[in-house]
DNA sequence: GCCTCGTGTGTACGGTTGTTCACATCTTGT
DNA sequence: ACAAGATGTGAACAACCGTACACACGAGGC
């Protein structure tokens, strides 16, 4: 009914439909010998890379300052140079799109705790070690972490719990990787956890006090650095002096 | 080319307007005698009334599981059972109104710190009974405090900026407190700001857990109330251990 | 060759949004 | 009583949004 609704169309007409023409900006790669019928050239990708495109778009948007929940569909194909229609044939909404992110942002958890491992060697140097390799990830992964910490107290409970689920798993590992490392030996089980709950707690939390601050400010940083080992120290002592009942 | 290509339709008028119509529900409640001109009586309130409906609705919503970076102001209106324009005369945008909300939580924050003051006398209880008045204060401000909790990796610096002043005040005053009571007296002054900093860190870390979970679940409730005491506990061992060089 | 899938594209519809304008109404100071 | 100012109201506009549909391609198996 409404879709060929041109020339006299005797219906509800007398609509200026102003084109919807979904601005594509000036990037317009017309390969021009190919079009017929007024239909472009359809661009050729390897598979999933729009996929990718638009999760690395939403991570823009929210790296230039953009909470994920405030983004829109159409805004997220525009960064991503695709056309609205696409989103659909990857993701059903936004939420899904967001679990995916939380998905990878295993990944990246994980690759850092890789780093620290191969890097952590003797116990003396571990915090400061510790720190300054979970600054440099979130230096280099800053759109993703901004993200994470979005998402704690975010929109979505799905999100919500994945991110904590992350952090949990993070911890329980940092407890095995103690637990190897022959430290706090005195702790029992269910204590060394609640210890490395607490300890990735004071990380999460010095994540929001780096993002909060311009990437180039050194000085700050340096700052926030001693001041999450500072904590951690305190936090180590407290789990040394404590005698698990 | 693409824009006015349709039938007649000289100028670019002719297009239909369906009163926009701002989706007054079911309150309408025009005083049948005053209605001249078509414009209906105008509600009386005491002054500011408007303005804090606003707010209570923006936290309502907030509250109802929306992230106040995707509320709009037509949204909040609407749930304040006000004209869209009224928000104008109070708020310049829904940063303005954040930060409102901001100074506000300075109140209610200070109110709980007073209360505390008032019902910890003795150091031996001070913990629990401490963490104890957090949870409750929560429990009857949750939309304050969820909206705190979002705020602090929000979408407006400004925003989050004031959040993080109200915690380091939080921080500083619980230091004084400290002091006065007379405990962890070997520490110094920069040391006992630090040790406060992260009990006041751990605690808002604690507060995303409570806002996780459904408001009835008393079982849950006490978990966290029993993991945050011993969060609480290891830090202050380790204060007691640690030594200002 | 053909047919089917997965994916990209153009167009469209109906709805909502932020904001402006002119006007109505109430309150307060004089 | 009346002017001034603060506050509430209704209508309007242009822009944008989510989503639906039909079509266009390329790659793969048969």
């Amino acid at each position: 009914m409404y879709t060929q609704g041109f020339g006299v169309s005797t219906g509800d007409l007398s609509r200026i439909t102003r084109f919807d023409s979904y601005d594509r900006s000036v990037h317009s790669r017309d390969h021009p010998e190919r079009v017929r019928k007024g239909m472009t050239t359809q661009k050729r990708r390897r598979p999933g890379e729009t996929r990718d495109m638009l999760m690395e778009a939403a991570l823009t948007l929210v790296g230039r300052g953009r909470h994920f929940a405030s983004l829109g569909i159409r805004e997220v194909t525009r960064q991503a140079e695709v056309v609205p229609t696409s989103f659909y044939r990857h993701f059903r909404n936004m939420d899904d799109l967001g679990l995916t992110l939380v998905d990878e942002l295993g990944v990246v958890l994980r690759g850092m705790m890789r780093e620290a491992r191969a890097n952590v060697l003797h116990a003396d140097k571990l915090m400061d070690e510790s720190v300054a390799i979970f600054v440099n990830h979130v230096q280099s992964n800053r759109n993703f972490f901004t993200f994470m910490a979005q998402g704690l107290a975010g929109e979505s409970q799905a999100i919500q719990q994945g991110i904590r689920n992350e952090m949990q798993f993070f911890a329980s590992e940092l407890a095995n990787d103690l637990r190897n490392l022959r430290l706090l030996t005195h702790l029992s089980d269910e204590d060394l956890d609640m210890a490395c709950e607490l300890v990735v707690r004071t990380v999460a939390f010095s994540l929001t006090d780096i993002l909060s601050i311009s990437p180039e400010d050194e000085e700050e940083l340096t700052r926030i650095r001693r001041q999450t080992t500072r904590f951690l120290r305190m936090i180590f002592i407290g789990a040394d002096h404590w005698q698990s009942s």
